[in-house]
DNA sequence: CGCAAACTGACCGCCACCTGACAGGCGCCG
DNA sequence: CGGCGCCTGTCAGGTGGCGGTCAGTTTGCG
């Protein structure tokens, strides 16, 4: 499995490539989130490991602007910060699980083999609404057994409702969700892409709650 | 809930006040952060709703304070600077969720009840009416178990009544709270939207007495 | 019995939302 | 490097639900 690691603390980046090496996968280790993104421009990881801090920047703005561009490569955040709010943040950002440091270098090797037996191993968790079967790990939707190809855009969306069943989700929740800060949408973008959905996937899915926003569908 | 409310500006705060007491919470509104931080040496609180800019200082800072205190109540940001930078460092300086002005109340109250639920771990609280299951937080009523649809002025409208259980209401008390102070209706529409409700969740309902008002049927 | 208050079915204008169409952009492939 | 196809934001026209108004009827009280 190969790894990415981002982490500017040299002590404990080359203790947490050690022992990811000693488990028998490849590292590559950046202490920079612009050397992380050419990393992730040239190369496909299979594991992330996201220090929150970093001196060219934050990790939370950097793994949405990863899952916006529909990038599905499994994250684990590493923070000093033992905040619920970071971690909230981290996890409502796209990430897939957390470590607070200071952290046992067994329970990140734990980590680590859980996320890999999620995506080498044979079984990866189904989410099933309805007719609907979802693979998050896999990145896959099935309809009736038949299935569905999603855009990138189209799966983010979809990511947003399936993590947080029968919530309420706002247009402004969503744009934060597809968008990254700098960009401004004056549009109906939301409801285009919901429509687009709807059409794939079935009308029930996502209902209108009107004036405030959409939510998942009970089937 | 007890939430408190720090906001200079009087008229937005009294209906963010309104519509947090109309959720079921609690609300201690302040208008300066030294106000607010006597409130909370004082008085623990489940969720902290935070302006960016006060009359005695920004939020930000005050924000960054209270987490070096170790203090990890949940902090929701209101700010009406649309900036990349405000909402990165509100949420570095261990904000929870923000909303930018002008924010719709009805999705204020919606970000209200997930951060409950997330740090509760819980389901939200029903309230049990005979026949009825009220949540609140996540604005849904079932009839027998049956899911009811309500659009937003009949949520209002039954919100006022679920608040004060067996309490009289009279027909200004309830337009007050419908609609803003500046719209003149001179119909019968508080008997309509009654009327409605009581289609839509059973007769028994709403009592109404005759030349004073409405009130909750004791089921 | 008479009157006022309340009820409710119907109507209609407005606005949030939906959706088909289109074009710019980007990657991919020859 | 040029062409092609898919993705996705924008726009405009359509529509359907929401909610205020009204009118005819019913209810309750003196």
């Amino acid at each position: 499995m190969r790894v990415l690691l981002i982490e500017d603390d040299t002590a404990l980046g080359a203790a947490i490539r050690d022992q990811i090496a000693a488990d028998g996968h490849s590292v590559d280790w950046m202490g920079r989130l612009d050397e992380a993104r050419d990393a992730l421009a040239t190369a496909a990881y299979d594991l992330v490991l996201l220090d929150l801090m970093l001196p060219d920047g934050l990790g939370i703005p950097f793994l949405k602007a990863l899952r916006a561009r529909g990038d599905v490569t499994p994250v684990i955040i590493l923070t000093a910060l033992d905040q619920v709010s970071d971690r909230i943040s981290g996890l409502n950002a796209g990430a897939d699980d957390y470590l607070v440091k200071p952290f046992d270098l067994a329970e990140l090797s734990a980590r680590i083999g859980s996320v890999a037996r999620r995506y080498t191993g044979n079984p990866n968790p189904i989410v099933t609404l309805g007719p609907l079967e979802i693979d998050l790990a896999a990145r896959s939707v099935r309809l009736n057994g038949k299935p569905v190809v999603l855009t990138a855009r189209e799966w983010v969306l979809f990511q947003a409702f399936v993590q947080r069943p029968g919530q309420l989700l706002s247009k402004s929740q969503l744009e934060e969700r597809l968008y990254s800060f700098d960009q401004e949408i004056d549009s109906n973008a939301i409801e285009v892409h919901v429509s687009r959905l709807r059409k794939k996937l079935g009308a029930h899915v996502i209902e209108t709650e009107r004036g405030l926003g959409y939510r998942l569908g009970r089937p």
